[in-house]
DNA sequence: CACAATTTGAAACGATCGGTCCAAAAACAG
DNA sequence: CTGTTTTTGGACCGATCGTTTCAAATTGTG
């Protein structure tokens, strides 16, 4: 009967009157990841939120609603890029994939913050069921790309190994932050990977 | 001359004149210990503290400053206690005091909170260097445990490799506090275990 | 141009944050 | 008991937290 039913979409809203956003939505939310990933989910404020997206407390809840589920767009986001970086990685890379992987993960190009999450997981996981949930998606995914490249007509069977390999990446991260020189990190790597990979 | 010189001692006072305290120091310590363990630092409020403590603000505020030093305190408290029941269990282990020390580390006793050090390391390292350098410690530490297990007659040879077994560990409480199955957690030590030892 | 729809900036909200202050209670030494 | 010293509870502080509200500005549509 009447177009009351048609919805509004939250990613494209249909051209209609009204004036329209001066901000882009996609790049905002890379800001607020950024911000999320330096300062975890509790340090950091509104304020510090709304001034790197560059946009006021309004447009910022009436685009994203509030800072709990700005964080967990994010932390999707986030989750989607990384994983699919981490499979090009494993595809493009010139010599062992595996390593590759090793190292993209323990060396993650923001610098000095990890993995946002891990930071994530350590933070919120036993209080929030559904960064949990996230949090346990991503790392099986890791998993699955690295049992993939290591056996890609098998991948089952290599699944303890796969999970291996992710985990000494994983626990490599705490040792970059807490400020363990690089040059000690890679050669734990190496060594791992010299007697894990036969 | 006066003894204006003589400096009370932080954990024992000198018996003399005026009220003494109502509560035990070591025990509130603690207590601040497993609510900093559970919640972080910054989610963590003055209120939870004293209310963990039993103590008011008032006391609190006298016997331990303010919320920055306490936390510097049960951290270390943690870390102290912490490597010296790790090195209890390498040294009474019936097995493999590697495998020990491994389920030990990937499976504290406090639950599904992890170590409360790799949970500092990962929200305060990287903005504050005080927690970096007494998690660097502490990551320094578990690694000269396992060196020494490894090769107690030349336990710098073995260094790279105790640490891999340490970030391994480190890694599988992000699986834990992510809700992935205990189960797999300890194949994937186990498969990491078989593959390393030789 | 005028209407309708939407965003925008700024002010304001109650709640809570970490931290301080002070008078009253308590326990020692003499 | 008196005097001195310390602790204790609770009120209180300004700052900041996440969130809401609202009038003014801005844009597309008829």
């Amino acid at each position: 009967m009447t177009d009351t039913l048609v919805q509004k979409s939250l990613s494209a809203r249909a051209p209609g009157p009204g004036r329209p956003r001066s901000f882009d939505e996609g790049a905002a939310l890379d800001a607020a990841m950024m911000v999320f990933w330096q300062k975890g989910f509790e340090a950091t404020s509104l304020d510090d939120l709304t001034k790197a997206m560059g946009l006021s407390r309004s447009s910022f809840y009436g685009a994203f609603g509030c800072k709990q589920d700005l964080f967990l767009r994010a932390v999707e986001h986030y989750s989607r890029s990384g994983l699919s970086r981490l499979k090009a990685v494993a595809d493009t890379s010139d010599g062992d994939p595996v390593e590759a992987m090793m190292t993209a993960l323990s060396n993650p190009e923001g610098g000095q913050d990890g993995c946002l999450l891990v930071n994530c997981i350590t933070e919120l996981a036993p209080h929030d069921e559904q960064v949990a949930a996230i949090g346990r998606r991503h790392l099986e995914m890791i998993e699955d790309i690295f049992a993939q490249v290591l056996d890609p007509e098998n991948p089952d069977r290599v699944r303890d190994k796969a999970s291996a390999y992710s985990s000494l990446a994983i626990g490599t991260l705490a040792l970059r932050k807490a400020g363990i020189p690089a040059e000690r990190i890679a050669n734990t790597l190496k060594q791992a990977r010299s007697v894990l990979s036969p």
